[in-house]
DNA sequence: CTGAAAGCGCTAACAA
DNA sequence: TTGTTAGCGCTTTCAG
């Protein structure tokens, strides 16, 4: 007493097997008289009948499934991008495979070819760094790519990434409203897209503002870790360099501040302000509430989601990349300077 | 030039696909000499083979894939079980099909029929209901399940769960020891099993450390949010009720006290104390840091990962269920009560 | 130990 | 519009 199968659904509807593919198959149907497909679909009903997709995916050679690439599920920054992507995908009769590389060349490529060895039909690659050969390679092999958050150079796939640059604008803008002249870039790792565009846009924001240069103002933090910002901070902290405010490189260093500043008995934002990036879940909670860039994850999810959609469905499209809008959102841990600078 | 084939290394062993096949497959290299072994793996390496799972998946009527059945992966809660589940299901070969049910019954089914679809060996389940009849329905049709943080009364199915009933009493003996006589319980859900146990273990601790016994300090929320959290504390607030503690359902709800607190500029925990449930993450830096009962996330999921395994190896095993130890993590939330209590 | 042959359940030419 | 036929790539009897 097995599952049914076409041809147990074909003999009870009095055709056969193909007849029943057909009439069961959105996009075949219309090759089928309206009133076969019609008994086809109730013999289907009523036997509960479930397609097999291993056998639909063997013919077709389409698995339906895409892979997911993730530094870490457990960073509150993926799931919210995991749901959008999952909500497109859903209803289109994908599902997604997710993986984790923990920043692991080695372990992405293992879980890159697990992908591989399932068949999905397409990655979304959220581990991408500047110079990644592996992507470049998977890409050359004709696997569909889609990069969110960040981008690799010279890699012609289409991406979804937030607008990093106007998002450090944002944040530098209002610290120099604020009155502050000396700001502390705490940067993410320089071999990652947003880690390079974010510094770029701190310095390009220093000059503007007309605010002071000093190579000493910026740090780069080697993960974006809460750890990697503590150990960032406390390095320059040691070099008596002279700052009123920091913007973190994303909102873990920004907690990691928040650890040294706890250490040290630093007071937030009355001697130093913060400003981190992303808007994690619950950062209106700390203390103090941490002033963030704010970015549309779940949107993030969506776009990337449709974008690979499509360049399954239409392949040879130009990659078209999407740069989403970002806010600043402005809480307890920023303020103006104090009257003389405490540290330096 | 499509990829290549059993076939095509059978070929270039100079052996029949059969004997390829064997050699190949570790459970059947028994069969097969040693040296041709050797030869066919050989050949299937020069060549980058890879078999495909669609064709094995339809002969062996197995597809190599679990389903985790989530509230929302959005919770921090679930990112790391999450992670654990992949850590065991990986290396054995499984892959986890992740899907939301937002608490709705109806995509909750939806969900499960699509992991049906794509023929998953079995079910982790985070969404139990005490009374949950379409976990009876699938038990009954012969999915395996594995259930994760809740249970389902009265079935018999393997579970992995905190130790609820311990961690509220952690909680109660460290207020009591503070010397809170009167415990608010924001409890969770009555109807999720660890809601039920909570507030039960809150009541046996009551009774045990003779505390204040009074009804109208056991207010339920209505969902395990923040939202809900608040307003349940809003509605106690209004009654008037005395106390000067409380113990919430999980950290959500205590989250949602926070915003109370705040609201009406009560301090914490000069006035109140509170301690929360699960030890999300960044907790330590909330204002003020949450006292919680922490639960080993990951190792909820490791557990379940092999449960599963083992139920789909070893089919007719009697059902085993693991309560997983937990442990109070005091930070700044709780202190001794105001001499005068505020509130009643 | 190895080969031959069949078939898992479905879809896509092709023919009628 | 429908049926026939073949085959996707693998595993698994059954012979040899």
């Amino acid at each position: 007493m097995s599952a049914p199968t076409l041809r147990d659904v074909a003999e009870a509807a009095g055709v056969h097997a193909a007849t029943a593919s057909r009439a069961l198959n959105p996009e075949t149907r219309g090759m089928v008289n309206t009133d076969t497909a019609r008994r086809v679909i109730r013999a289907a009903e009523s036997l509960g009948y479930r397609p097999n997709p291993f056998a639909r995916s063997l013919k077709t050679a389409r698995s339906g499934t895409v892979g997911m690439v993730l530094p870490d599920l457990t960073n509150p920054l993926f799931p919210p991008i995991v749901r959008g992507v999952e909500d497109v995908l859903g209803p289109a009769g994908y599902s997604a495979l997710i993986v984790n590389t923990d920043n692991d060349g080695d372990r992405e490529k293992a879980q890159i070819g697990s992908l591989q060895s399932r068949q999905v039909e397409g990655l979304i690659v959220a581990t991408a760094l500047l110079d990644h050969p592996l992507l470049h390679q998977l890409h050359d092999q004709g696997m569909r790519l889609v990069l969110v958050n960040r981008r690799t150079e010279g890699l012609e796939v289409p991406s979804v990434t937030p607008d990093d640059a106007t998002g450090i604008e944002l944040a530098m803008r209002h610290l120099a409203g604020l009155g502050h002249r000396r700001v502390l870039h705490l940067a993410g790792p320089q071999r990652t897209s947003t880690g390079l565009l974010r510094a770029r846009a701190y310095e390009d924001a220093v000059r503007r503002l007309g605010l002071v240069e000093d190579t000493r103002l910026v740090e780069e933090c080697l993960q974006w870790s809460e750890d990697e910002g503590a150990q960032a901070l406390r390095r320059v902290l040691e070099q008596q360099v002279e700052f009123t405010a920091i913007v973190a490189g994303n909102d873990l260093i920004a907690l990691g501040c928040y650890d040294v500043f706890a250490e040290r008995g630093i007071a937030c934002p009355e001697e130093i302000s913060v400003v981190g990036f992303n808007d994690m879940p619950f950062l209106d909670k700390l203390r103090p509430p941490l002033t963030t860039v704010a970015i549309p994850h779940y949107d993030i999810g969506l776009e990337a989601g449709r974008m690979l959609l499509e360049s399954i469905e239409e392949p040879r499209r130009f990659p078209r990349s999407i740069l989403l809008p970002l806010s600043l959102t402005v809480r307890g841990s920023t303020a103006p300077p104090p009257a003389v600078a405490p540290h330096g």
